[in-house]
DNA sequence: ACATCCATGTAGCTAAGCTACACACTCCCT
DNA sequence: AGGGAGTGTGTAGCTTAGCTACATGGATGT
């Protein structure tokens, strides 16, 4: 069977859509349509029904795709096998994050990329909901996601995930707070505040709900904000507390907000590297996730030498 | 990259020359040189340089052959999940055997078979030496093999090794020999009579070397034969005793031979199925190999019941 | 030294797979 | 209801990858 054939299988799989397909290969769909048929002709059994307008896959159709990422898999490696031959991590290596990380990991890990001549890594960021990182690894080569302990949004799925830190959540803290002086804090300490959060579909809104059903009361959310830097400027101004990654609040503040560790509840997040099989196998993939996971352990050292944990 | 070329670079790895990959694959060998030398323009290193008249593989050669073994088998496994959405456990699978093997277990087997309509089983036999087994797969989907105990001659080179059966070879004797109201014998008992051996490169002859080294003694051989019958005639009329596979012996001499098991030795072979690994992955192959698993169960429980081992 | 077997070039053809365009269908919005 | 924008799918025509047929040059062995 044509690999090129099951590859389109494959993206619609992904696409949901003849269009985006022959959009993400540069064809035409009325190419795209054809080589479906002919696929279909020589599987002898439908693989696509039509859904409205679009399409949709069949179950035959979904497990063929199944076998074709594997096909896929396999053939990224052989493609892998020899550029390591030439030790040839060359090529154009598409990166998404999410903003914090991006801060954190990305200036120290492209420096570091920098040092091996002919590899280029494009980045972006975007703040997406944590159940929409999974749709971008059919986008771009390396998806920096996270994930609350325990949750793993993007099992079962298909997708390889190379996990690169956790990082803890701590409470943030005004310098001049009545709880500013604790070493680290309960749930019964923080339930009565007034919190800053973060919009639906971020993960510290359920960290906030662990924290109610510890302390037996609700929390009240005064504000919602997506962006980090805004939630600091609140939380100095005296007007709430937060939830602040560990290693990633602003140095823009400095004296002027604390953080204090949470006991009694699961308040940190992974931080992995989200990706298609096949396009994890690539050597120039690999190189910069290796790369992410020594930058990433550097950064936990780091900050474990400057404040050892309590 | 193209996965046809990766096959034929594989199929060259095994058959050591353009002329035999170009009638294998039903190409003029200047087709098979021209895509040959694009992956190798691709690949940017060579793969395959001169010897002789001939052309052998480089390293890097070898190691892309052995990943496009993933390849091709990720594909026939694919193929396989779709004929299994289809229940269509067609096509013809080519198989060769040596000849016990072939009359123990491919009667049984092949009416089995034919219940499954469009599945064709092509046989033949062959009685190669020991290490012959394995190039055998370049032409046929199923090698039934046999090695000894701990031997595998097939380990490392990546074929697919079913296991089938283990049958225990015991000696052979005349009806009225001296030893033939024993239960069983040990080395010292048979190490002064005279043998009907195998040729060179059989596996019989290892266990009569092992014979040797627990006995402290040389044994005898006074014939070397190839043909199970020929020996099994020898044996009765008297002219030495040898060593037959307990499930194989022949009918055709009822209370004329007597066989006796072996104590204090290995004296047992395997009988496998070997394939190459992507040939293993089809669906009808799969099924054949099924149809031997379980014939080869019957044989074996058949025997075990008529005479219970000691 | 000649015959033989090998890999590999070159010219030319066939057919797979693409684009461009037209068409049919479903959805959604006014 | 009825366009309009979205979808997938046919048809005609072209481009080119990959094949055959034949010729060439090097290595082997008698």
């Amino acid at each position: 069977m044509d690999v090129q054939r099951l590859e389109l299988l494959r993206e619609l799989a992904e696409r949901h859509s003849i269009t985006e397909v022959a959009r993400a290969t540069h064809r035409t769909p009325s190419a795209v349509s054809q080589q479906l048929k002919v696929l279909e002709r020589e599987a002898g059994l439908p693989l696509t029904e039509r859904s409205g307008r679009g399409l949709i896959l069949t179950d035959a159709g979904r497990a063929l795709a199944r076998s074709a990422t594997n096909v896929a898999v396999a053939l990224a490696r052989a493609t892998a096998v020899w550029d390591e031959f030439r030790n040839d991590a060359t090529g154009e290596v598409s990166l998404v994050t999410f903003p914090t990380a991006g801060e954190m990991l990305l200036p120290g890990a492209l420096r570091e990329v920098a040092a091996v001549p002919g590899l280029v890594v494009n980045c972006t960021d975007k703040d997406p909901e944590l159940s929409d990182f999974p749709a971008l690894t059919a986008e771009f080569d390396i998806v920096l996601a996270y994930s609350l302990r325990g949750q793993l949004p993007w099992g079962g799925r298909g997708l390889t995930v190379v996990p690169l830190m956790t990082e803890p959540l701590d409470v943030g803290l005004p310098a001049d707070h009545r709880l500013a002086t604790r070493t680290w804090l309960t749930p019964a300490d923080v339930v009565g505040e007034t919190w800053i959060g973060a919009p639906h579909g971020y993960p510290f809104e359920r960290i906030l709900h662990q924290i109610e059903q510890k302390a037996g009361s609700p929390v009240i959310v005064a504000q919602q904000f997506a962006d980090l830097r805004v939630i600091e400027a609140f939380v100095v101004a005296g007007l709430g507390i937060a939830l602040v990654p560990r290693y990633t609040w602003g140095g823009d503040q400095p004296g002027r907000l604390v953080l204090k560790p949470l006991r009694g509840v699961d308040a940190e997040r992974q931080i992995v590297a989200l990706m298609r099989p096949d396009r994890a196998e690539r050597l120039a993939v690999r190189t910069v996730v290796d790369v992410l996971r020594t930058e990433a352990a550097r950064v936990q050292a780091t900050h474990a030498a400057i404040a050892p944990a309590p």
